[in-house]
RNA sequence: GUGGUCGUAGCUCAAUGGUAGAGCUCCAGAUUGUGGUUCUGGUUGUUGCGGGUUCGAGUCCCGUCGGCCACCCCA
């Protein structure tokens, strides 16, 4: 038995690197102000039909439970965010700034980067309709990025304006019921060849290709870059209004932060959105939004494949995985001595570990290493002395056990 | 969902159609209370699974499941 294709198991070196990427996300989103909230793992499919996009419909994990209920494990956080405020709004003051971390699902073949589960950050500001928010999640989905080691060198994000497409849309008298797949075909053109946007794109080829070669203008675009510059992180962004992503309910400044090599899948896009919890409420309550998800995967090979990033997930493991005191049980007589100060030890916040059944000094000292624990207290003959070895520089010392913990304070400390 | 490719020990991989192996890991030892090295010994396989061809299949053929890559799509 295995577990299911695309679904992960996690062994302890795994989870220690998962919960080095929370532990980050975490601390970021939380320098900028953000509060966390979670929500269901499964949804009705209602959630997501029609607001998202047929993309997306056609890859959701659904099925029918046994009430008859057609639901579907959630493919985002951002339906099941908009479905809280718009039940909740009354109770926060606005703007809202929330973080989740969550398990995500699609129904699709898996490939490298993009699995069946996987687990999203998403981070949101609600009820404030101007620029600064939107510069607000764009710097800190850098800040995200910079703690695990990454520089300008290593990710670029990428931002466009959906505005931008749309006045271009009306200037062009495109009826709006044609604008979705128009911005699909936008979205895309970079990955087909371009006769067949030619093709898609009919009497507005000549005028949509002009502005994706010679890149498009807008006021509000080079604005955000402004603010971005204000705080130093210009060097961290293009304006591209070839990025236009996939989600129907964006309406405004859409982004994609890509590995500068381009060999890796978008580590993470959003924008904002501010029909969704209208549409979402019908339309009992209205609020602006802007938002963006980054995956754990993606992340995760990018962290591996850049050496700075990588070195300091390891450095940062290693330490965190590392005991303080291996307690060795030199003579057995002494075991229930050795196991009361384990429990002060353990007590006083030490990470404190022994052996569970009687083994040879030679391997105690070896489990001591394996363990990484600094320093070793060994109970014997001494008794009622113990020895106290620090590992690293073999010295040892004998003193009473009742002056243990001044002794572990000070090599510790 | 479509196409290509691969599947041998826990891991990385060998084995002209002729008895399934190595390294690492793991476990146990190297005179009785001291660790990173070294040495010795040991465990592990229905060769992913199911059929077929053949005197004989890890090897060839078909199917199936799983991985990877491309397409599709991308939250």
């Amino acid at each position: 038995m295995q577990a299911l294709p695309g679904f992960r198991d996690f062994l302890p070196t795994d989870c220690a690197a998962r919960n080095y990427i929370f532990a980050h996300w975490r601390e970021v989103a939380r320098r900028y102000g953000f509060v966390e909230w979670d929500g269901p793992v499964l949804e009705p499919t209602e959630l997501y039909r029609k607001k998202s996009g047929d993309e997306i419909i056609g890859q959701l994990f659904n099925f029918t439970d046994k009430g008859e209920r057609e639901v579907a494990l959630r493919p985002e956080l951002t339906p099941t965010l908009a479905r809280i405020i718009a039940a909740h709004e009354r109770e926060f003051k606005k703007p809202l700034k929330w973080f989740s971390i969550g398990s995500c699902f699609r129904y699709e073949k898996q490939q490298r980067g993009r699995l069946r589960e996987h687990i999203q950050l998403n981070c949101d500001v609600i009820g404030e309709p101007g620029l600064a928010a939107d510069i607000e999640l764009v710097a800190l989905s850098i800040d995200i990025l910079r703690v695990f080691g990454f520089n300008e060198k290593d990710f670029v994000v990428r931002i466009s304006d959906r505005e931008f497409w749309i006045d271009f849309l009306k200037s062009q008298n495109v009826p709006e019921a044609s604008w979705q797949e128009i911005l699909q075909t936008i979205d895309k053109s970079e990955r087909e060849p371009r006769e067949k946007t030619i093709e898609k794109l009919g009497a507005l080829s000549d005028p949509v290709l002009a502005i994706l070669e010679k890149g498009g203008r807008s006021e509000k675009l080079e604005k955000l870059v402004d603010g971005l510059r204000a705080r130093g992180l210009a060097d961290f962004v293009d304006v591209d209004v070839r990025i236009v992503r996939g989600l129907a309910y964006y309406t405004g400044i859409v982004f994609e932060v890509f590995d500068r090599v381009g060999k890796l899948r978008a580590v993470a896009g959003g924008g904002r959105y501010d029909n969704l919890i209208e549409q979402l409420s019908d339309g009992a309550t209205k609020l602006p939004a802007v938002g963006f998800a980054m995956g754990d995967v993606v992340l995760g090979e990018l962290i591996k494949d850049r050496p700075t990033a990588s070195q300091k997930m390891e450095t940062t493991l290693r330490d965190e995985s590392k005991i303080d005191i291996y307690v060795v049980v030199a003579k057995e007589e002494r075991r229930a001595d050795a196991l009361a100060q384990v429990q002060q030890l353990r007590d006083g916040g030490y990470r404190v570990d022994y052996p569970l059944v009687p083994e040879k000094v030679g391997k105690q000292f070896q489990l001591a290493e394996d363990l990484g624990a600094t320093i070793a207290v060994l109970y014997g003959d001494e008794w009622p002395q113990v020895k106290v070895k620090t590992l690293a520089t073999r010295e040892e010392k004998l003193v009473p056990n009742s002056d243990l913990f001044a002794r572990i304070d000070s090599l510790l400390r």
